[in-house]
DNA sequence: AAAAAAT
């Protein structure tokens, strides 16, 4: 017992608590009443848990005490078999009263949403026309898209559910009106809105999901914006518990994790090494690139052997250089290719998503809009056009020469979905792009295989051979 | 600087 709970604590990363930062949440408690369940056949996996309940893995979705009409979702509409090893394990730490908070870490492509969405499902009170789970993601199309997993793995219940986006259309009359669906899936925003407007009773809601919960709880990210969420809903609600809070993300770095330490009281977490972080699965390699002319040719080169490969989103660092990237690929170069970033109306921005996904596009550059949760299976090559870099507020129109380690990893995570093959091709032109590839491969702890000469046909297709993808 | 969204 003794050593377990020193392994779970090294795995949490509590060297947090020199900041002098109070750690309710992720301490460990010595007593008795922490139960830690260590998976025989997973490792990879830490469940820490609070409190004397005892969670059974779930190895069958019948253990879980499931509505037959939801059974019939996952089997039928999601032709699934038995739980992926995070649904197995955090499924009944969710389902299980008393409801507690749950951090849970997990793979890119691992069945995060499938777990988020199934929990949702379940809690809902069928006979209550009224808000009862709300889900926030970072992105309009991560909202959109979460909500089509839950309207399929709910189609047989009765279940009502609401994509709080914006919509573009101003004051019309569907923008009034109370909101009686029973899950509300959404962006920030919208979502504050409708709360602040009454649109719907905050009273009934018992549970709050946040989707990419390191970027929603970060500083540069929604930070204010999910406390203010959390806050006015746990006020609203009638007991401590009544409100679950469920934090779901393939990464959370240390800076993210302190501040999660104080929004989770006695909440129980589920943890991944950084690692064992899913960038095994998809291949990775580095180009060096005399200047971005050269970036461009390999490109050409990729998509001279197109036909042969899935689809492919190149990642960019601005809007700028996706409009530029695109002028340059298509309307010069004669490659049919879409892309997207903020900038673009709401109605764009859900076309050219909604074309990707049907497979009429093959090529979708894009900024770090698509760097998290975005799901197509037929993504096996991610190019990095310019590596994801921290930002630095002191020089807002520079990159950075700090990597965003967590950005890379979610860019790396929309090839290879759900252990298919997958490459990532990393295009550096210059020494601090050199200098944050090193960064990126210490932090991870791997090598990035170099290709050898950036003019080579040759080499370029032995790369994404070696990656399985001729 | 990206993103959300309201201004």
């Amino acid at each position: 017992m003794a050593n377990t709970t020193m392994d779970a604590n090294t795995t949490i990363g509590l060297d947090v608590e020199e900041e002098g930062i109070s750690l309710d949440a992720l301490t460990i408690d010595e007593t008795e009443k922490t139960k830690f369940l260590v998976e025989p056949d997973d490792s990879t996996i830490k469940k820490v848990t609070t409190g004397d309940t005892i969670y059974q893995t779930a190895k069958r979705f019948e253990d879980l005490n499931l509505s037959k009409d939801l059974l019939t979702g996952l089997y039928v509409e999601m032709n699934f078999k038995t739980p992926s090893k995070i649904q197995s394990i955090g499924l009944p730490m969710i389902l299980s009263p008393p409801y507690r908070d749950l951090v849970a870490q997990a793979h890119n492509g691992s069945g995060k949403t499938a777990c988020f969405v199934l929990g949702m499902l379940s809690r809902i009170d069928i006979n209550l026309k009224a808000p009862q789970a709300i889900c926030i993601c970072p992105t309009r199309e991560l909202a959109i898209q979460n909500l089509e997993v839950l309207k399929r793995m709910g189609k047989h219940t009765q279940i009502t559910s609401i994509c709080a986006v914006p919509t573009g259309k101003t004051s019309l009359n569907s923008d009034r009106g109370p909101i009686r669906d029973q899950i509300v899936v959404g962006t920030p925003g919208t979502i504050k809105k409708w709360m602040s407007h009454k649109r719907f009773n905050a009273g009934n809601v018992k549970m709050l999901v946040f989707d990419e919960a390191d970027h929603m709880l970060a500083e540069d990210g929604f930070k204010d914006d999910s406390e203010r969420i959390v806050n006015t809903l746990r006020k609203s609600c009638c007991a401590p518990l009544c409100l679950q809070v469920l934090l779901f993300s393939a990464t959370f770095n240390d800076t993210v994790k302190k501040f999660v330490s104080k929004m989770i009281k006695d909440g129980n977490q589920m943890f991944v090494k950084k690692e064992e972080l899913s960038l095994e699965s998809v291949k990775q390699f580095k180009v060096i690139c005399p200047d971005e002319a050269a970036k461009r040719q390999v490109i050409d080169k990729i998509l001279e052997i197109g036909d042969k490969l899935g689809q492919i989103i190149i990642f960019v660092r601005t809007k700028k250089s996706a409009k530029m990237l695109h002028q340059a690929l298509d309307t010069e170069g004669g490659w049919k290719c879409t892309n997207i970033h903020g900038d673009y109306d709401t109605v764009k921005r859900d076309e050219i998503v909604k074309e990707f996904k049907d497979g009429f596009t093959k090529v979708l550059i894009a900024t770090d809009l698509l760097a998290r949760g975005f799901d197509q299976a037929q993504v096996n090559l991610v190019i990095n056009y310019d590596l994801p870099t921290q930002y630095n507020p002191s020089e807002p129109h520079n990159p950075s020469a700090e990597p965003h380690n967590e950005v890379y990893l979610h860019r790396c995570g929309r090839a290879g979905r759900f252990g298919r093959k997958g490459a990532v091709l990393n295009l550096l032109c210059n020494d601090p792009d050199m200098m944050l590839m090193e960064k990126i491969e210490r932090h991870f702890g791997i090598h990035v295989s170099q290709v050898p000469d950036y003019r080579s046909d040759e080499d370029i297709s032995a790369a994404l051979k070696e990656a399985g993808l001729l």
